[in-house]
DNA sequence: TCTGGGGTCCTAGGACCC
DNA sequence: TCTGGGGTCCTAGGACCC
């Protein structure tokens, strides 16, 4: 247990990444509510908010939530004299720049460092050979990105990714948590099942039908009980919630699938509108498919969403890959087809999104 | 209140093959 | 008339994550 086997892993959560970009690059907004995200458009705005800074969730804004409740939720304040909301466009190209430096910053505090988002990553620190020493070195991560970048991260560590996640999230912002093997049961225990990675609203609500509402809960279930409830991902539960996690810390994986999708400003029929949209989004992923290094494609995916958010993929895997433009506009204008008129959809519902995948890529 | 855009993984049925 | 077992691929949908 103690020994050259013992693993340590950290995981190293950006604060309010993208709102914290924009009040470091600027001061002017220092100290003010911050939403980025979709255009609000007065009260009118479709999409939703990517990131609040910390004032702003002060008025019940966070991510995801419609942009147009944020925009509500400002209103009300200003009324109450409280500073209105500034509302900022994502700008993804800046973040992703960030977020190299603060990726580099780490690596060079780690040998094996996972990047689990534009925001996060996991650092295999069993090097530091103790719990004592791997704060250190956290500690130091944390300067360091705080001298190089201005910005704060909170840190989680524990004995496996699990726990190590579930840790940088208890003390947000600028937070550093230890959760040691021998304590990770009784960690997790007073936690809301919510915690675990893997159960969402839709599990969160079928427990809380038998009354299950905390990791402690759960544990009066058999595996063997949970497995019959949720299949594989029960056995999954059974050994999450007893802090146990064996999966690796992966360095770097190729994509599986690369794609794009897009809401229209307002819903439509239009096939002259529509095939244009496709065409554009065509290009974008056979771009980025060539910028990630692959030649070509073989499954095509196309996804409707209509006016009432009901939502269908078309999946076409064709005989011989391909790759060209013309050949992924050609399979997903007739995979798309269809739910413009009577055969996919026969009460002529208007769209609000397609989206444009590939698969299988060589 | 009205729901973005980028992904991954799992399930389940049917086709097909041995 | 009643009818295997296992494996893989394809397709559609859904839950979940950031």
């Amino acid at each position: 247990m103690i020994g050259r086997s013992m693993r340590i892993v950290a995981h190293i959560d950006m604060d309010a990444f993208f709102a914290a970009v924009e009040e470091r690059d600027t001061p002017r907004f220092g100290g003010l509510p911050l939403a980025v995200g979709a255009d609000p458009e007065g009260g009118k705005g479709r999409g939703v908010v990517s990131t609040a800074n910390y004032k702003a969730r002060e008025y019940g804004i966070h991510s995801a939530m419609p942009i147009s409740t944020a925009w509500r939720l400002s209103e009300a304040a200003r009324r109450q004299g409280k500073p209105p909301v500034l509302f900022l466009s994502v700008d993804m190209k800046k973040y992703a720049e960030v977020s190299q430096r603060v990726m580099a910053i780490i690596r060079g505090f780690a040998p094996v460092v996972e990047e689990a988002g534009i925001d996060e990553a996991y650092a295999d620190l069993s090097f530091a050979g103790s719990y004592e020493k791997t704060e250190a070195v956290c500690r130091d991560i944390k300067q360091a990105i705080r001298d190089r970048e201005r910005l704060t991260a909170s840190v989680g560590i524990g004995p496996n990714k699990l726990i190590a996640k579930i840790a940088s999230n208890e003390k947000k912002p600028d937070g550093l948590t230890v959760v040691r093997e021998q304590e990770a049961e009784a960690f997790l225990e007073p936690l809301p099942v919510r915690k675990i990675p893997g159960i969402g609203p839709k599990t969160e609500a079928e427990l809380a039908k038998q009354g299950v509402r905390l990791v402690r809960d759960l544990k009066r279930f058999s595996r063997e009980e949970l497995q019959e409830w949720f299949g594989k991902r029960g056995a999954e539960f059974y050994e999450m919630i007893r802090g146990q996690d064996d999966t690796p810390i992966q360095e770097n994986y190729e994509p599986k699938s690369i794609g794009e999708e897009e809401t229209f400003d307002q819903d439509t029929l239009d096939a002259i509108f529509i095939g244009d949209r496709l065409k554009d989004l065509c290009q974008e992923v056979m771009q980025r498919l060539s910028a990630e290094g692959f030649r070509q494609f073989r499954t095509v995916v196309v996804k409707a969403r209509f006016a009432d958010f009901e939502t269908h993929t078309r999946t076409h895997t064709l005989p011989q890959p391909a790759d060209s433009v013309a050949a992924l506009e050609l399979e997903t204008w007739k995979l798309l087809l269809p739910f413009l008129d009577r055969r996919e959809n026969p009460k002529r519902k208007p769209i609000r999104l397609i989206g444009v995948r590939v698969e299988k890529l060589q």
